[in-house]
DNA sequence: CGAATCTCCTGGAGGC
DNA sequence: TGCCTCCAGGAGATTC
């Protein structure tokens, strides 16, 4: 299931694609979550991978026949962004032109020095969508909140935001409105580090709460991303492993199991659909 | 408007 | 071994 962590360690771990130059595209299977735009195979080849960013659980790769100075001095093209969402079982694997697809194989760029970009996305939940340059903003990504790790995302802005909410405050964090890239896993994880009751109202967090909130979202997936990043050489190595990193979870999947600091048992609720761990002891109610 | 619920999909686990 | 049911989960769409 990959969160903010292992769709950034999956950037990185594309970033020797910049510079490339597209061969050909193959599109096997076109229903994800939206259709892949299958214009995407008379449009992509022979334009170049400028460069690859992230915004949410969205990968943006660039691409253009442009040199990055022509975009300086607003040169326009053909050019746009490729946007990548993993969904929750999607992962994107290097490999080399030769290597046979499998079953769940649904995309691949083709470069010309012969390294394959290629999506495997069992239950197609993800994406692969196309922003034209000259309509240069995107639906999908301009009514997003902040990046949990950077520093807009702060005790301020989040007491601000939640002021209004009722809802509860695990279901707040995870909505992409308000911070983007906190997943189930997370949320639990990192609302357990801040002793806040996943169902404390979203409005009822003081300003102080908030500050803790914030700094252990921010520390939790700065974990994960360390962690995530030993995973790299599973996730594009050849045994095909998902290499999800093993991660020492407080509360998240371990109902019924000691809490690490009080040793409560860890207790299991379902919020907005979503299973819920927490610690009674130490996630007291407001 | 906010909030809750529904929805897409497949593989894996558990029950019989 | 096979069949059935349930569950997981990101986030947009739908409903209240």
């Amino acid at each position: 299931m990959p969160e903010l962590p292992e769709v950034e360690t999956t950037r990185r771990g594309l970033l020797p694609l910049v510079g490339n130059t597209v061969k050909s595209v193959t599109i096997r299977h076109r229903t994800l979550r939206w259709p892949i735009p299958p214009q995407l195979i008379d449009l992509l080849p022979n334009q170049k991978l400028l460069t690859l960013t992230r915004r949410a659980k969205y990968i943006l790769c660039e691409f253009g026949t442009e040199t990055p100075s022509d975009k300086i001095i607003g040169n326009q093209n053909a050019g746009g962004v490729l946007l990548l969402h993993l969904g929750m079982s999607g992962r994107i694997c290097l490999l080399n032109a030769n290597y046979p697809p499998e079953k769940h194989d649904h995309f691949d760029i083709e470069f010309h020095d012969g390294q394959v970009l290629r999506l495997r996305d069992p239950r197609r939940f993800g994406a692969v969508l196309w922003i034209d340059n000259k309509n240069n903003d995107h639906v999908l990504l301009n009514s997003l909140g902040p990046e949990p790790l950077e520093d807009d995302f702060n005790a301020k802005y989040l007491h601000k935001t939640l002021a209004t909410k009722s809802l509860a405050i695990k279901n707040a964090i995870m909505d992409g409105h308000v911070v983007v890239g906190v997943g189930n896993i997370y949320a639990s994880e990192s609302l357990f580090r801040a002793r806040i009751h996943p169902e404390t109202p979203a409005k009822k967090l003081s300003l102080a709460k908030c500050d803790r909130l914030v700094k252990e979202i921010k520390s939790t997936l700065n974990d994960a991303l360390e962690a995530g990043g030993s995973s790299l050489r599973d996730f594009f190595g050849t045994d095909g492993n998902p290499g999800y990193f093993q991660q020492a979870y407080f509360v998240y999947a371990r109902t019924g199991e000691r809490c690490k600091v009080c040793s409560n048992p860890i207790k299991c609720i379902r919020l907005g659909q979503r299973s819920t761990f927490y610690c009674e002891q130490c996630q007291k109610r407001l």
